[in-house]
DNA sequence: TAATCGGAGACTGGGCTAGTCTCCGATATC
DNA sequence: GATATCGGAGACTAGCCCAGTCTCCGATTA
């Protein structure tokens, strides 16, 4: 449950991939392609590059066309938040279906009397929050990932 | 992204219901059937019927067949996490395949060069964290809900 | 004994994910 | 300027899983 779609772990993998080619390493700043990143981690070459180019989209990485062309950031790696890859990949967080109803003229049924609406949405709140704060650069190397702190509000739980 | 399944929040709505007859209410605890909230709520009666029987097999209800039997909560409002009922339903929480795949023999093409693995266990650890802190208690009248602090790790990142 | 409840399994339709295929446009290089 | 190499984009497909339905059974109460 609440997995991540392939695509959006193969485009954490390919930022990450492009962000360590381009600051993480000895190496001059170089453009990667497609088919380098989808070799080095087994990822059909095809489906990457549609990943690719939806992060191209959102205006997370620049492409170069033509012979030596491929991808670089367009940003630093500090400023890529996992929330910003995967709502550019899989569309807008939801924990539920009814906040988004609205739009295509279906709405929920429980709407009425739904009672964990307001709830539920503080939690996704919180999630987004996490996911927003952790970046491509805190996935690279050894940096200090992301500490949270919860208030014990259900203290008494059993397991 | 990221959404609960629909048995899911039938299962939450299901228990806040019980929970608020049994505890929340003037009228003395009794029993709740599975028609009775499928009505309230507007959900399917039979599919209810099946979260309800998960739920039970799962020790957070308890069930009393025939002649006005129905469901109890097993144990205190405030000892069920959403957590606790989202694994019941949905099987374990996993962010991404990788961490059940041993199992059934297949296992992740990316294994070998994966330098997401480590980053994205932490951050599914913290959703855990956050999804089992609050309860079913928590999701009743005005109870206060739960706060997440953040370190700000990504400062700068844009939106 | 009969009506009302939960328990449990098979079954189905539809939508989404993952992946493939094909063709096009851009550009670097010779 | 021809050509090979790159990304851009859309159609297409297979398979899986979610959501929902149907049916039969066992338990219990009145």
């Amino acid at each position: 449950m609440l997995k991540f779609s392939k695509k959006a772990d193969y485009g954490l993998m390919a930022l990450q991939h492009i962000a360590s080619v381009q600051f993480g390493e000895v190496t001059h700043a170089r453009v990667v392609n497609t088919k380098e990143i989808a070799e080095e981690y087994n990822i059909p070459t095809e489906l990457l590059a549609k990943v690719l180019q939806t992060l191209a989209k959102h205006g997370m990485i620049e492409s170069h066309n033509g012979p030596k062309g491929g991808y670089l950031l367009a940003r630093n790696a500090g400023a890529i938040s996992i929330a910003q890859v995967l709502e550019a990949i899989e569309g807008p967080l939801g924990i539920t279906d009814c906040y988004h109803d609205k739009e295509d003229g279906s709405f929920c049924l429980q709407q009425e009397h739904c009672t964990i609406r307001t709830p539920l949405l503080k939690v996704q709140d919180s999630i987004y929050q996490l996911l927003n704060s952790m970046t491509i650069e805190d996935m690279m190397g050894g940096t200090p990932l992301i500490t949270v702190q919860l208030h014990p509000v259900a203290e008494g739980v059993e397991r």
